[in-house]
DNA sequence: AGAGGCTGCGAAAACGTTTTAGTGTTGAGA
DNA sequence: TCTCAACACTAAAACGTTTTCGCAGCCTCT
């Protein structure tokens, strides 16, 4: 086990100072060619490179950044981090991963953890439970004490920071306006509850583009779902006491399940009964038939947060010039649904 | 914005030098209660907290693990970092996650970048890349440096560290068997390319299972997935030229698509056709029917990898005892596969 | 009253680096 | 020969901690 070398290592053996070193490293005018060359090739010789964690005591700059998300067995969390790796990395950053698993005091927990000087940002998506509480110190703090923060995904008004959003409600709308063009006339919608924001938003596309096409709203058509545990009964009880003719789900998961309870009721997909999703997972792309889904495109959407973040750790424009992005989404039509 | 507390400022403000406050706030016996007090006072006051780079300098611990894996957005691997980052969680580290996208080159360089002093310790699954090349240089180099490092699920057996694995071979002989349990008797198997030792050995309990149970071996059902997007042609070349009433996928992907390209042709599951995967994830569970699969405990995994190698990293015992931890798999029956 | 032992605190080193502000030697110009 | 600049290098501070050692002052024994 050979044992670190340092630059004062390096010093005493070239019998040099410390300060030589240092700047023979960094190829100073102030150091002779000659010097600079037995530096570099000793330090070479014996792999030296520099502590990083020294660097970042003396920088005030770790080159880390915390990305904080409620889970990350979901295909969109995971896009999303491979956005803000790859774009992270790019720029000579590396990414903590802390995972709030949808609670409120794990959040808190993980902030304070991580604001000690261990992170020069954060990139955050808010926890069910948070959103829950509307209990927002914790981020009132971190940026109180001059960290970054950027949220991507779920976020509140009630903060003022960077954001990088989906456009929820236009996502639906045209997903919903899609189901009409293509024939649909009775269609149901499968949501969350309302205190999560995008479920929220992504009913309000449907009221809209429902309202904009002439079609009057049901109440009966919209099924919401709390806890995944009771989605399959709940889409029981729409199969079984409602007519419709197209199902919105504003996850893969619900238009999945959805279409496959179709399925065993034998109704044929798309012609009698079509189905869209939100979120180009694993789940639509190999889903019988497959599903036709709303692309969130969360790689973009990681490398986008990511690269907010870290120019303004760069640029330092601490001007609160808060910018908001959104990120545009699209329809991938495949199978269950009616070509247009 | 707040300026950052440190313990120089709360000496001058209190009047006392460094080392007192130092010791003030971890109660030490040194210090009069009077003074304990009145620094700890003042400190929460102010919301100190140590700052964790100067703490991680002096103590040359970061209290940070790496893990280091070729790919994100896959069930099994989000599955360990879940585990991986509960345990580690618990016990007081925090996980920076890299990404080698499979690429050798980028698993060399994420590594180099970390070992300067950015973490303790290591937490790596192995590229593909990197299994071609047989290169494990930097592995070597990271643990001759004295860094510990635990391999999981893709590991080699030229390096010789700690690693928890799954009995890959054992679990697919399980699989197979239960096939044939069920009454299947020409049993195809759609696996990967043999470099990858998962492949391997999972080939190997296939026709380690089938020579037990007295049924020749052939060739013609064994498929061979080198890149994915050669996958439904190499099953459909499979259901074109052979037949057979079970099939077994290395993965749930490859038991997914072989599935519905059964379900496309008429094949009734599973009573003609039976099916099992391998890792449950979500397109097991949703699948058409729902799929039969070895179940991998990839939670379990990253949590005993990372308990290895905080275990290292605490205990510090260096005699080179590597383990190697077997994780059990077990099959969890579903709608794909004949009761036994 | 002197020796010894607590008590409560401070100075300084150490972790590994960069950077600012010198310092000594050399050579050239006056 | 004196001065000044250029050159090549070094000393020391700084980042924020912890910890070892030392040192007063006071009390208690004998």
């Amino acid at each position: 086990m050979k044992k670190k070398m340092t630059i004062k290592e390096i010093a005493r053996e070239l019998d040099v100072s410390i300060s030589t070193v240092s700047k023979a490293m960094s190829n100073s005018s102030e150091i002779s060619q000659d010097t600079i060359d037995k530096v570099q090739a000793f330090a070479k010789l014996y792999n030296y490179k520099p502590n990083n964690i020294a660097l970042s005591l003396k920088n005030k700059k770790t080159k880390n950044i915390a990305v904080l998300i409620p889970e990350i067995v979901h295909h969109f969390f995971t896009m999303i981090i491979s956005g803000i790796e790859h774009k992270a990395n790019e720029l000579g950053y590396n990414v903590i991963v802390c995972l709030s698993n949808e609670s409120f005091d794990k959040e808190v927990i993980n902030m304070e953890t991580m604001a000690n000087g261990s992170i020069d940002g954060f990139l955050l998506s808010l926890s069910k439970d948070t959103l829950l509480k509307k209990d927002f110190h914790h981020l009132r703090e971190v940026i109180n004490q001059g960290m970054p923060l950027v949220m991507f995904d779920r976020t509140t008004d009630e903060i003022y920071c960077d954001k990088v959003i989906i456009d929820d409600a236009r996502a639906s709308y045209n997903a919903i306006q899609h189901l009409i063009y293509s024939g649909c006339q009775r269609i149901a919608l499968i949501t969350t509850e309302d205190y999560i924001s995008i479920g929220k938003l992504r009913t309000q596309g449907y009221v809209n583009a429902l309202y904009d096409a002439g079609i009057p709203l049901d109440e009966d058509l919209i099924v919401k779902i709390d806890k995944d545990d009771e989605l399959e009964n709940k889409i029981k009880d729409l199969f079984d006491n409602q007519q419709f003719d197209a199902v919105f789900g504003v996850n893969e998961l619900y238009a999945v399940v959805a279409m496959r309870e179709a399925h065993n009721r034998g109704f044929k997909i798309p012609q009698e009964m079509s189905f869209i999703g939100f979120s180009d997972g694993i789940l639509s792309k190999y889903a019988y038939p497959t599903l036709t889904t709303v692309i969130q495109h969360g790689f973009e959407m990681g490398e986008k947060a990511a690269k907010m973040l870290i120019d303004r750790l760069e640029k330092g424009d601490d001007d609160s010039s808060y910018r908001t992005e959104v990120i545009k989404t699209s329809i991938l039509q495949r199978e269950s649904t009616k070509p247009i």
